[in-house]
DNA sequence: CCGAATTGTAATTTTAAAAATTACATCTAA
DNA sequence: TTAGATGTAATTTTTAAAATTACAATTCGG
């Protein structure tokens, strides 16, 4: 699985919620309007980023607001809020090399070590962009 | 999409050869039984991989053989043959933001900066692993 | 306390992407 | 010339992502 559009969805909505939270009520249904996607994922998404302490949901009523500064919320917190082993499912594995081959036998783990790397590089690089920076951009796109 | 199992399959294809292929004529038929997957898969990877300049593939007869070092075959190298925009693919976005809203307006901008910072860092990774570093791992994992 | 507006979530359907299969033309060397 | 390969297009199957439907639970103004 590459890192779905959820993630983007997310850093949308995140970034709507600072930048209007405080001006518009933020519901599932405006945000949908705004992403172009529908209420339902914003709400599964809202319910991962919850559980992830990233938002503040109240049931019930709308208002969704952020649980902690934009700093403190980087890609990987948005990733994996949205799927724990999103770094895992990243590189793709054939299933069934044969058993009967000595390369098909040890093939999984000299991949593993390998991809190791790549995901730990790939997990620090996603730590160093927060919503910070988004936020930063956008206003300089605004400008 | 994420790095697909295509690039799996191509590591122990290119494996495989190093290893064994002055031993056994490595064909589509034989390594896609080591892979697990179809004969018709290994031809397509192949494919890629030869205009790739990493494998030369005598057409008509079988043994596909390296085109160059193993320590010339990066990572990088083997997953932008088979796919050659799997960075830009590799994180979605959402189709469908709302041209009404500002963040709407700016979002794909805005993600696709701070997505690029990812993407340099992800190319810098997979370039960092090669076939080499690959081979080794298979003679340490064989003791 | 009622009811409109909202969130929470499970179940289903639709859509899109990955992989396998089929088919057949082309190439090579014995 | 023929058996055993590769090369590739077209189709089908399988799997994963996203949308939709449905409805229970929550909140708060009146």
């Amino acid at each position: 699985m590459r890192i779905s559009t959820k993630c983007s969805i997310a850093v949308h909505c995140l970034l709507f919620i600072n930048e209007y939270g405080n001006i518009k009520k933020t519901t599932s249904e405006l945000l949908a309007l705004s992403t172009g996607c529908n209420p339902v994922m914003i709400r599964s998404i809202f319910s991962a980023l919850k559980k992830a302490g990233i938002l503040i949901v109240p049931p019930g009523t709308g208002g969704a607001r952020l649980a902690c500064p934009a700093s403190e919320i980087s890609l990987y917190r948005i990733c994996t809020a949205l799927e724990p082993n999103v770094l895992e499912k990243m590189i793709g594995l054939h299933p069934f090399p044969s058993a009967l081959c000595p390369i098909g036998r040890s093939i999984h783990a000299v991949l593993d070590n390998a991809y190791e790397k790549i995901r730990a590089d790939m997990q620090k690089s996603l730590r160093s962009v927060t919503l910070e920076d988004i936020v930063r951009q956008y206003h300089n796109n605004q400008g």
